[in-house]
Order: C-alpha cells, then sequence, then structure tokens
DNA sequence: TCCGATGTTTGTCTTGGACGTTTGATGCAT
DNA sequence: ATGCATCAAACGTCCAAGACAAACATCGGA
C-alpha cells in the first residue's frame, strides 16, 4: 500500500520522513551526487518517493553503525539485503513473533491486546519485557525495515505495548522503595518505550521510578534528581539518537551531576559506543539494567550495614 | 534554580531550546540585531541563557498568535508582562489549581497522584478531563512561562496526567463501539496528551477509539483509516505546531480519505484558524469534540433508521 | 596484540542572497 | 459603519559554496 507513484516531497517533507537534517540531504547531493531530487518552478528541492524509500533505508542501516560512503551506491534491494544480513542470527522467528505480526497486519487490535495481556499474566512483568517485549521490538523494527509493516501498524504496535506495561506498572504501589531511580532521555530523543521498558523491569524489584518522560534538559535533570534526592539517574537512548549528541550530553550532565548520584545510560545506542566514559555507566541490554540494580543494593546494604 | 549565570548554548541547543529553528535565529540577528550571540574560538555562535531565556518567551507568545517584530525589542519582564495580559481573564486561580502547584512544587509525586485519582473518581473521567485537567494544564502552562514551575515540574505534571487518564481509559471495554474513531496527530507534532484526553472525553461515550500515538504521516493516516473502517480520523494540534504545516497536512489527508470518512482537527492551534476547510470539522474546545460526536451519532442513527 | 600517528570521511556551522506567503493597513464601494 | 479588494511591509524558508573539527579507518611500531 506503500504508494510507489510519484508523490512528491520538498525538503522539509524529507527532512522530516528521513529523519536526515536539510543540511545533509544537501551536502549527500553534493558530495555523492545521490539523492538527486527534480527542481520545482521556484528552484526548490522535489523528491521522488523512490529517493525517500532508499534514504529511509540508509538511515536505518547507519543507524546500526554503517557508514554512508559504503551503501551511498547501492539500490533499494541491495540495502534491504544488507540490512537482512546484518540482522542477527534469528533462530527461525518464533512463532509468537509470527504470530502477533499477523494479528498486527490483520488490524485485530482486540487480540492483540489480549495476547499481550495472557503472557503479562502468565509470565509476569520482568520475563514478559525481557523474553517478550525485547524480541518483539526487534522482530517488528526488522519487518518494517523490510517493508513488511507499514508505519501505521508499528505505531499500533507501540501504542498496544505502551497500554500493556503501563498498565502492569500500575499495579505495583508507587510510593515509597529504594533506590529512586529518575528515568528519562535527553533533548531530541523521543522514543520513551524504552524508559517504559526499564520501569517495568525495576518496579518488581520494589526500587522507585520517578518517570519524566521523554526530553528533559541537562539543567533540569539535574534540578529534578536533586529535587527527588535521586540515587540513580537513568537515561535511555534509541539508535537513531545522534551518538555526539548524547556522550556531548552525558558527559555535561555528569559534571553538573553531584558525584554521589550515578548515572546510567542504556538503549540500543549504548552498544555502539566504544570507549568507556568516567563515572558513567553503561547498559547495553536490559538484563545488564537489572544486575546493576543489584550490584547496587548489594553494595549499598553492606555500606549501610 | 533557573541558573543565571553565564551557560552557554550552541546555535543546536538553542533550536532545541527554545524551538525557534536555526534559520530564525540567524535570520532575527541579522534583521533584528536580537539575539546576538557572542562567537567561540571557532566562530560558531554562542547563545547565554539570558537570550535563551527571552527567545523561549517569544516563542510562546508567538504560539499565542503575537509577531515577532511587536515584541523582539522588549525585554524579558515585559514579556512576561505582556503574557499575563494575554493569560484569559481568570478568575482568582481556584483553589485547586493552586494546590496542585504547591504539589508540584513540592515535588510529592504521591499527593499529587493521590489527588488527581480522588477527583478522577469524584467527578467522573469526562468532567475530570473538561473541569479539572484543561483547566489545570492552562494553570501549569501559565505558571512555567512566568518561571514558576521548572521544565522538570512541567514534565512530571504531564507524566501524572498521563498515567490517570490511561488508568482510567483502560477501565472500560476496549472492544466494539460506534463510530470508529482514528487518533493521532501529524509528523512534528509531538503532543499527545491532547489525543488522551479527546480519548477521555469519547470511550465513555461508547464509541471506540484507535490511537496511534503522535507523529503519523499523512499516508498512513489514510491507510490506517481505511484498514480499521474508521468513520472519523481526529488530528490534534497544539499552539506551537507551524499553522502552515497544519493547514497543509489537513487538506492533503482531506484529498486522500474517501468522502464518506470525516476529518476533525482539535487543540489549541485550531482557535487561531480563521478561515473554514472545506470538509474539515474544527473543534477549538474539548466540549465541541462532544457535541461533534453527538451530533454525529444523531445524524447516523436517523440515517439509518 | 595493543597502541599511537596519519589520512579520510562526514556532519555541522558559516555568510549572504532571493523569493513566496502571510499580515495588516489603506482605500473604495455598499 | 461594514464589507471587500489592493498593496506594502513583515517574515520564514530555501539556496549555494565554503570551512573546519570530530569521528573513523588504516597503517606501522612497540
Amino acid at each position: 500500500m506503500a504508494s510507489p507513484e510519484g508523490l512528491a516531497f520538498n525538503i522539509s517533507a524529507a527532512e522530516r520522513e528521513t529523519g536526515l537534517s536539510k543540511d545533509v540531504l544537501r551536502m549527500w547531493e553534493r558530495r555523492y551526487g545521490f539523492p538527486q531530487p527534480t527542481r520545482d518552478a521556484n528552484g526548490e528541492r522535489v523528491y521522488a518517493s523512490a529517493e525517500v524509500a532508499k534514504l529511509r533505508a540508509m538511515k536505518r542501516l547507519m543507524d546500526a553503525g554503517v557508514r554512508p560512503g559504503k551503501i551511498i551506491g547501492l539500490d533499494l534491494a541491495a540495502l534491504n539485503a544488507m540490512a537482512e544480513a546484518r540482522a542477527p542470527l534469528r533462530r527461525e522467528a518464533p512463532a509468537l513473533e509470527r504470530e502477533v505480526l499477523a494479528l498486527l497486519k490483520a488490524h485485530d487490535v482486540v487480540a492483540l491486546s489480549t495476547t499481550l495481556t495472557t503472557l503479562l499474566v502468565r509470565q509476569g512483568l520482568q520475563h514478559f519485557v525481557t523474553d517478550t517485549i525485547a524480541p518483539l521490538n526487534r522482530a517488528v523494527g526488522e519487518a518494517w525495515m523490510r517493508g513488511e509493516v507499514e508505519v501505521f501498524e508499528e505505531h499500533l504496535y507501540t501504542e498496544q505495548i505502551q497500554v500493556a506495561l503501563r498498565g502492569a506498572i500500575n499495579a505495583f504501589p508507587r510510593h515509597a522503595g529504594s533506590p529512586r531511580i529518575l528515568l528519562t532521555t535527553l533533548p531530541g530523543e523521543l522514543h520513551a518505550l524504552g524508559l517504559l521498558m526499564v520501569e517495568a523491569l525495576i518496579v518488581p524489584e520494589g526500587a522507585q521510578c520517578i518517570s519524566l518522560g521523554p526530553q528533559t534538559p541537562t539543567e533540569d535533570i539535574r534540578d529534578a534528581a536533586l529535587a527527588h534526592k535521586a540515587q540513580i539517574v537513568a537515561l535511555s537512548f534509541s539508535a537513531g539518537f545522534p551518538l555526539r549528541q548524547a556522550t556531548e550530553g552525558l558527559a555535561s550532565l555528569r559534571r553538573e551531576l553531584p558525584p554521589a548520584i550515578m548515572l546510567w545510560a542504556g538503549g540500543e545506542l549504548t552498544r555502539r559506543v566504544r570507549r568507556t566514559m568516567a563515572g558513567i555507566v553503561l547498559l547495553p541490554d536490559l538484563t545488564s539494567a537489572l544486575t546493576a540494580l543489584r550490584s547496587y543494593r548489594a553494595h549499598h546494604v553492606s555500606q549501610a550495614a
């Protein structure tokens, strides 16, 4: 249903659609000769939907760490093949993933919601997050990249996951608990699903989560940590977030935060981080968040005792 | 706690912080002589936090319809005074608003959550939204503009409102219901709270809401409407959304959508819209959404009968 | 095998110009 | 006085080409 015919995008629309800034779009055109938009009567760029599709595929690969020069010459099919090849060796698409994708394609909200809730109850919140949601996210993301899932279907999926997780989190008492963990993302990082997953993982452990939602300026993160007397500040970074902005923001936040307050960074992006940063704990996957929490508690208790 | 001392922003940070594009920041500097950032060793702009604060105040006023030329010469105090003056004649800050703001400033999440839940139960979901949430949103927004509320406090407020609303919405059965209403926002519009409020208003009426969350491309909105057999597509626009993008997006969506599917547009922005657009229902406030729904049903029933 | 130096790639910032669209005011007709 | 059309100013977005710093990869040496 992704109309292949000549839909036109101006540079602003192309930016929204691809996540690549206007500067980058113009620069690539200058340097590599791609994209090569036509011009309207006013001399302004007009991108064809085929170009936008290729740019989207490129962005997705770049978010996984590939450099543009390596792939700018490839066509859409080759890009998709490459993405497929890079996909972590998946053991024959588990039945659950296939089932959820089928429900998604059938637009059966009720069945999807029921399936998720059933799994949640059967597995318990923590295993639901690590064993079900995380692989599902990957499966849906990959299917989207292969063009098997529409954007609106992915939106619906995200929304349903959020509903399920929020409902489960609310079932726990929200007061008290230790340690107090402040959850948020830096400005520019919209992806709030990671926050919710961490919260779902941590709340059953008896810790207290204070979630600010996405996009809190660093200055305000510091103020919030102090105001709420948090022992830990945890940030989440999705794959598409600019690496530089992330390290810059983390460093600046670490500088402003009292040394006693720990700073945790998690999410897809943190898998691509090379060097370790002083005073910042990297959590490349969900289980490491749990172990970090437990180790903190062990340490903290022994210290207090 | 908003540090008045010399925090530095590069143009990227200033853009994130103020919501004004780099192009606009540079253009204002060229045309009006404000802002007047200093330069770093590399010749790049460095904005002082005072400038950023004034820019933020300007943006807020502009979102309310004021033109930049009128206010670019004013200082921060004058801007705040102007915002205060423009604030819809408020009848001596109701006790509830003062109470919630106090809880927010005290960072008492538990009490805030309890207060909201109590009100929700006492008033019922619909009255809770129209009589409590809506005025509270305005009060918090105005307090934020006056500098009485920190960004992180506002984030926490939004998060708590979302928790309360989602919890209440989930209490209703999610299946069946008529009409089917597709809820989302256009790309670039992040504000999802409006969606949630509309959903909370509509679900008790027995209609079925399919929420895609924020930022769905128009093409996908059309596909989703068809896939879910929605009778109505409802979009939400916050005050800060570019008016032109909104009308353009609405017109384009109207063109692509089958005529039988209604297109509703709500949110702060729609109060500033002058001319009426063919085939698009403007809902400048929450109650108009309810009346629109009821009128749709009356019409639809009489048609079917 | 690990580390450091060197060259290449890549994104972001810069200036200054141009144009289209919206806004608000003025003048004219009803 | 109210409504409508015209016009000029205000304003935002786009364009081009250049510059530079940071990230990365590659190679050589310890």
